[in-house]
DNA sequence: TTCTGGCACTCTGCCTTCCAGAGTGCCAAG
DNA sequence: CTTGGCACTCTGGAAGGCAGAGTGCCAGAA
């Protein structure tokens, strides 16, 4: 399937390597990592020249390959577990791939409908959570990890204040993104019908539509529009609401596809085990994600990891959200060895069709 | 540590024996059985008859021990892997174990100690059942299961209607337990507000207060009030409302613990997946806890677990709640081979002090 | 220069063989 | 019923051998 595109391809990287002045990185000598990677990834064994040369027509005998692996080494790119065993990607080697090599695939028509239809279903935030990381972990067949969009980054989209007992008063918000918080407020007195529902309006004209952290800002002046024997409620109210605001709290995550861990490698249990130690660490994951560029996707290669037990597993993690605002991260992870091309089309898909599904509802 | 007991427990076993009129299982060799489960799971290798009489003064020797092996064997509580190995405890083994030779293991005062001072800090409901199934998870070091308090027995504490669009509405509804749930309706046509502020207080007198489960069965009649032009929109919110009740049964659950699993076994990455795979599954885990009998511990074997994947781990699991009534369960999940004194013993106080807390939030 | 075929060399992975050790079952005697 | 003795079986690990894959290097060709 790679041989229709080379052509072009070859242009195109010849192209790119100009521009950056990276000198022995010939046009062919990344063909052969683009093959090892592609290779390694599909066998899970080291490749050698030989097989390298059959299963890619590079136009060129083996032993001119080995010449070029052997710079490639020299370079760190790839790496031999033993002499005379096949060439192995470095983490240096996927980050070149994934820089230069490899473009991302586009899901098919049929997937895209499907992932569409899927996530369509949902009835409520929670349910989109769901059903994404479900979804996300099955497409890449990988650990999937999605992030409750952030109260930070949303915006208000309605207030509402009820009155459930004579000096108790219940505050509704809701977020754009669907969330739902409230608070039970103990107000200084009772607090009279026509009082809350001018308090209410008051709130909505001020704060819907506006990003959670902007606020407080507009509603500063508010208490100052009522009579004076009202406004301790007020501020009552007010103060909870901010309260409310800057708990952008418990940013929550949720997660899929461990099962898919059983598919790492040989050496299993020894990778797996602080693998799974970091994925129920909330902490860990949530900066994991944080560490995600707030626009385009981020691939992090083996020991660009921060974390130590996720040394030997790539993470490829993008923001969502309903519009062209980044609301919070989804990102699947796995094996450094993953198939990058389609676990970034993946994800992207997924992304996007998530921050749709926000947008409209 | 055993022996200090055997007088008094051979009696005990000996009268519960005659008892039961189970003849061919005398004293001695129950106490061999005992053995070779203790030995087993702290060594994880199978024990011979040899190995057997020197850890534990058993007062006969080994060619005794095998007489009575041979004969557990027959009645299939134990279990050879290959001529001339030691032996193993079948589910059945581990069966009789649980039921006649072990007791629970109290926790010791600076474990209990622990334990209050760790759920202590909790905050709020979801922190509880975080912090219990963490707490869980490192006690047995197996893997913890930890279902949300029922919310069946919960009552409405507030119903909101709230307009956001000419055909859309928001159905906020509240529990007394704290938990807010959302929906969004769209609706036939467009709705008044009049009458969305009439059906709201119908919704409040009819269900405030109520038990979920009662709601549907209160507003039944409530279309019926309505002019027949509404009764479509009526119907609609009453039907999402419903809905919305029937799935605050649909229990939660929190897992932990599953970087354990790593310590499975030898036979590791076969006996892990179907574990992996049945730990993601909501239902399965609810299901498995649902078998749980109301009072007391329950313990399932191996087999006697009815999901297939989970045919090699044993459940420990018990009801816990504030005060008599048991409102969910908890429980851990790991080999048959475990320490089934020492995880009942945890499993039964960390309930015991879960349902205290709770009692007194 | 750059590529290529050839060649000697090295290493793994796998298979076989072999052996010690642990454990058993059975039997005859206490 | 218990026990010591004995012959037998089976695993697990060590040692050795062999085929295959892969490499590096070199000298000659383009």
């Amino acid at each position: 399937m790679y041989s229709e595109r080379s052509a072009d391809e070859r242009k195109a990287d010849a192209r790119r390597l100009d521009r950056r002045e990276i000198r022995p990185l010939d046009e062919r000598r990344l063909a052969v990592l683009r093959a090892i990677v592609q290779d390694y990834v599909g066998t899970e064994e080291p490749v050698g020249s030989k097989a390298l040369v059959e299963r890619h027509n590079l136009g060129v005998s083996p032993a001119t390959v080995r010449n070029d692996m052997a710079a490639l080494e020299d370079d760190g790119f790839i790496h031999q577990p033993h002499t005379s065993a096949g060439r192995i990607p470095t983490d240096k080697g996927y980050r070149l791939f994934v820089d230069r090599l490899a473009e991302v695939k586009p899901m098919s028509a049929p997937e895209r409908r499907a992932i569409r239809h899927f996530l369509d279903g949902a009835v409520d935030l929670d349910d989109v959570v769901a059903r994404t990381v479900r979804l996300l972990a099955q497409l890449t067949r990988q650990v999937a990890v999605v992030q409750y969009p952030s109260l930070s980054r949303s915006t208000v989209r309605h207030i509402e204040l009820v009155a459930l007992a004579p000096a108790k008063v219940m505050l509704v918000l809701i977020t754009n993104t669907g969330r739902v918080e409230q608070r039970l407020v103990d107000c200084p007195g009772t607090v009279g019908e026509s009082v809350l529902a001018d308090l209410r309006s008051r709130l909505l004209t001020g704060a819907v539509g506006r990003p959670l952290p902007e606020v407080p800002g507009a509603l500063e002046e508010l208490p100052a529009a009522f009579e004076p024997s009202d406004r301790p409620t007020v501020s009552v109210v007010l103060a909870t609401l901010f309260e409310t605001l800057a708990e952008q709290n418990e940013e929550r995550i949720m997660l899929a596809g461990t099962a898919n861990l059983t598919r790492f490698g040989h050496d299993f249990p020894l990778t797996i085990q602080p693998v799974l130690e970091a994925l129920e660490e909330q902490v860990v994951l949530l900066r994991l994600l944080g560490e995600t560029a707030d626009a385009g996707m981020t691939v992090r290669i083996g020991h660009e990891n921060e974390y130590e037990g996720l040394n030997s597993t790539s993470v490829v993690s993008v923001g969502y959200g309903s519009g062209d605002q980044s609301v919070a991260k989804l990102g699947v992870i796995g094996p450094t060895r993953m198939d990058y091309p389609g676990t970034m089309g993946a994800v992207r898909a997924v992304a996007r069709y998530v921050g749709q599904i926000l947008a409209e509802s």
